[in-house]
DNA sequence: CTTGAACCTCTAGTCACTAGAGACATTACA
DNA sequence: TGTAATGTCTCTAGTGACTAGAGGTTCAAG
């Protein structure tokens, strides 16, 4: 049985977001000494452990509810939990190639002002200002 | 002249979120009917098609506010400006990077309870349990 | 037995909005 | 000119996922 601040260092979750995970249910209510104090054991710290990963992974507390939900109910198909990931997965996609659209333009245009010839206006203002300066779409 | 509506349609930004910035400062206090209604005018237009396309880009609020402050004071130079977009692409840059772990990792947990051969356990959860499945750190 | 670190609860703040209530203004049409 | 629909006003509170701080209690080491 361990402390609250031990838990936290093996699981580098910071102490307040434990007790926050308590609040909204994604952790069961910890056991308490005579003085108060949450002890744990490892099914708290494996449960914890489990949590952290997925936020790591970015999904949302409302994804790893579902997700808890389905490994305390064993009997019904984990089809639920690999449609989750999936989604976890198309969204990850999908924000990679937004991601990269806005590399392309930044990089366009944090190059305009480098040294050599460029108007008395700023080029990276001027960029933002008027869209019809992107290359493409965003 | 014309009304916020007409101001939210053409920039694409929502009315409450205009008033959202003009009440940060980012937007300058726009004029007033007799009956206590805003309006405005181009130059409106374009401050607000800056933010957004800026807001778009991944700006925060701060950044648009110093980039601003900066269109205000031409006699600076646009050093700055160019440094808040470069730093801006490299977070960019630094989270596609995350994210093309994430989507690794994501892809291969989330084929795992395809059909043939899985043990009984959900591959899913285990996988999210269990870091140590993880191929590389994230 | 004392000290100091760790713990407790509670409230409020973060960011960038979004939603809703209740009241007033403007516009279109009869 | 009247009225109804739509738009706008301010204000407060809510979102997600925490984080920070106040003020008080408990624990573990020496």
């Amino acid at each position: 049985m361990f402390s609250i601040g031990e838990l936290s260092k093996r699981t580098k979750v910071k102490v307040p977001t434990i007790r926050y995970y308590e609040e909204l249910g994604l952790l069961a209510e910890a056991e308490r000494t005579s003085g108060n104090q949450r002890r744990y054991d490892n099914t708290g710290l494996e449960r914890l452990s489990f949590i952290r990963h997925a936020r790591d992974l970015g999904f949302s507390i409302e994804a790893i509810s579902s997700l808890i939900e389905l490994q305390e109910h064993p009997d019904r198909s984990c089809e639920t939990a690999t449609d989750i990931a999936a989604s976890q997965l198309e969204e990850v996609r999908a924000k990679i190639k937004r991601l990269r659209t806005l590399e392309k333009e930044l990089s366009r245009i944090s190059k305009g002002c480098d040294g050599e010839g460029v108007s008395e206006d700023c080029y990276v203002l001027a960029s933002l200002a008027d869209h019809n300066l992107c290359s493409r779409e965003h």
